[in-house]
DNA sequence: CCGATATACTTAGTATCCTAAGTTCAAAGG
DNA sequence: CCTTTGAACTTAGGATACTAAGTATATCGG
């Protein structure tokens, strides 16, 4: 993090206006998509947090909440906490096998199994209107570059993960 | 929010995959960038919110605390607990006037001035990782791409707040 | 087979962010 | 004036998400 980068793209001052900034722009996308999500969900008692992990489960259940944090791109603590009120709610079980005694595997419940007939067309349109006026090209390319600047950010993390794990 | 809908860009099974989905995939963007922001601003002794604020604080201070909640994208309730964060690290500064004894303007402290010199190029410098091995053109996409999802959905959540408000 | 290490999950504590429902003050219409 | 409406901020309460540090169980090297 040098101070003076001769090689930047854009001079610090640049993202002194925030509607310049990728972080910026990606937070706003996110909450003004999950609002208007919530808006179809919470009608059948699905919060757009909630969501997140039944979109994950109507794919595959029966899988670990590691896996599970995984593939919904969460930390642990928050998938505990999530599995709870889903658990509270009716939408999952959680069962555990003696074979490793230490994994707890998640099922969906019949009803929230159900839901994804209903929540899954919502979820589409909101898509529909976060993309109106946008060519499929457009659509694609908008995915294509955000999945790059994810796995540059991964990248990145990962290299420093390792810098701070060797000095542990 | 129809169950069916011919004219749906993709139908809704597409978007099993969050991969797929433009509010996964912005939320993993937005997680992901503000970490690593953290990273760096953290050592000065500034969280990402907090850096939210301080960003648009740098821009111009001296404004009130609505108007700079609109600016940093965030509901009032929110610039409350913020500020009262700022104010007790010694960031900023509250001022009321007798003009309108209803507003409250936000002041930097000089050392919260200070700050940018060695903030704004950590920012920059995330920025200039998440769009490693981009062209200037794609960025420029993936910015005007985020822009315009931003104005469809503040659209649709403007014309959904109309017909609540013309019911009530 | 047993101590060291790694894996899977949990707890604790905190920050961020929201909606809904206040309070306080200002402005506008009768 | 003075009531109504609106504007600016606050409070209350909850959901979402994190890091750091714990517990329990499994695995692996010697």
């Amino acid at each position: 993090m040098a101070k003076t980068n001769p090689t930047l793209r854009y001079p610090a001052e640049y993202f002194t206006n925030p509607e310049n900034s990728i972080g910026y722009l990606a937070r706003i996308t996110f909450r003004s998509f999950s609002r208007l999500l919530e808006r179809g969900t919470l009608s059948h008692g699905v919060s757009s947090g909630q969501w997140r992990f039944l979109r994950q489960l109507w794919r595959e259940d029966g899988i670990t909440q590691r896996e599970l944090s995984e593939r919904v791109g969460m930390r642990e603590p928050t998938t505990v906490v999530a599995l709870k009120g889903l658990e509270k709610a009716g939408f999952i079980t959680r069962r555990k096998t003696d074979a490793d005694r230490r994994k707890t595997f998640i099922y969906l419940t019949p009803h929230a199994k159900k839901l994804e007939i209903l929540l899954a067309p919502i979820n589409a349109e909101v898509h529909q209107i976060a993309t109106r006026g946008m060519s499929d090209e457009e659509v694609a390319q908008l995915q294509a570059l955000m999945r790059r600047v994810i796995a540059n950010l991964a990248d990145e993390t990962a290299k420093l993960t390792i810098l701070s794990d060797a000095s542990a």
